[in-house]
DNA sequence: TCATAATGTAATTACTATATTACATAAGAG
DNA sequence: CTCTTATGTAATATAGTAATTACATTATGA
């Protein structure tokens, strides 16, 4: 995964209207923009910004059907995010929250230890 | 987790920069603020502000250590987001890329019986 | 073909983010 | 106390986001 492929992709999911897509289309695979932009109170073409968003990082397909567009969630970015993360902190996973006194203890150590 | 949680946490992964402060400080626990913004071209203000939002976004920790700063990586946030999107897309995950035409077909038959 | 409905494009506006330089504060060394 | 080093704050320029309204395109069906 390159750099700009994971900034399309956090950003992507970095504002509520877009998660909520994701979500209703995950729910109901093949809606349309129009029907999909009724569960919103902002404008379709708000809606239709928020959908270029989410395809140019991967997270939603499209294709068209006579006048309208069905969309679709893709998982596959979603996935590689979990392997960038969990395996990057696998060593921190165990503890869930990070000691600060002992890491505090261990960085001091480390600083004596680089000069 | 709240949208606005979602929204800060998503958001501070969206930057290069960040995720390479997380990957910087989770290498070097108990690194300070001076020596972490060694390895960026920006300046180090950038490299505050940055901190900022990894901050607000709970994914750095920090505590004052005489006139230095240190820095650790909290992991628990980027738990939640594991929890939150393998969870929502469990019923999706086995099949890693969803097939377009299958759901296509699922969605026609949908729109029959919405009408 | 003509009317209608769905989607797409353009121009605009307000707001937010990223970065900079210059200055201010706080702690440790001599 | 004073010099130095580390961090923090303020003001600012530039660029990118998110939303709007108005108009254009494309497809369906009488």
């Amino acid at each position: 995964m390159t750099d700009e492929d994971a900034d399309a992709l956090f950003h992507a999911l970095a504002h509520a209207h877009r998660r909520r897509i994701v979500d209703l289309v995950s729910a109901q695979p093949g809606i349309t923009v129009g029907r999909l932009a009724c569960y919103f109170d902002v404008s379709r073409i708000a809606v239709m910004n928020h959908l270029a968003t989410l395809e140019r990082a991967g997270l939603v397909l499209s294709e068209k059907a006579g006048a309208s567009r069905r969309l679709y969630v893709n998982t596959t970015p979603i996935q590689a995010i979990y392997e960038r993360w969990t395996n990057a902190f696998s060593g921190h996973w165990a503890s869930h929250l990070l000691n600060i006194k002992r890491a505090s203890e261990q960085a001091a150590q480390k600083e004596k230890a680089d000069e």
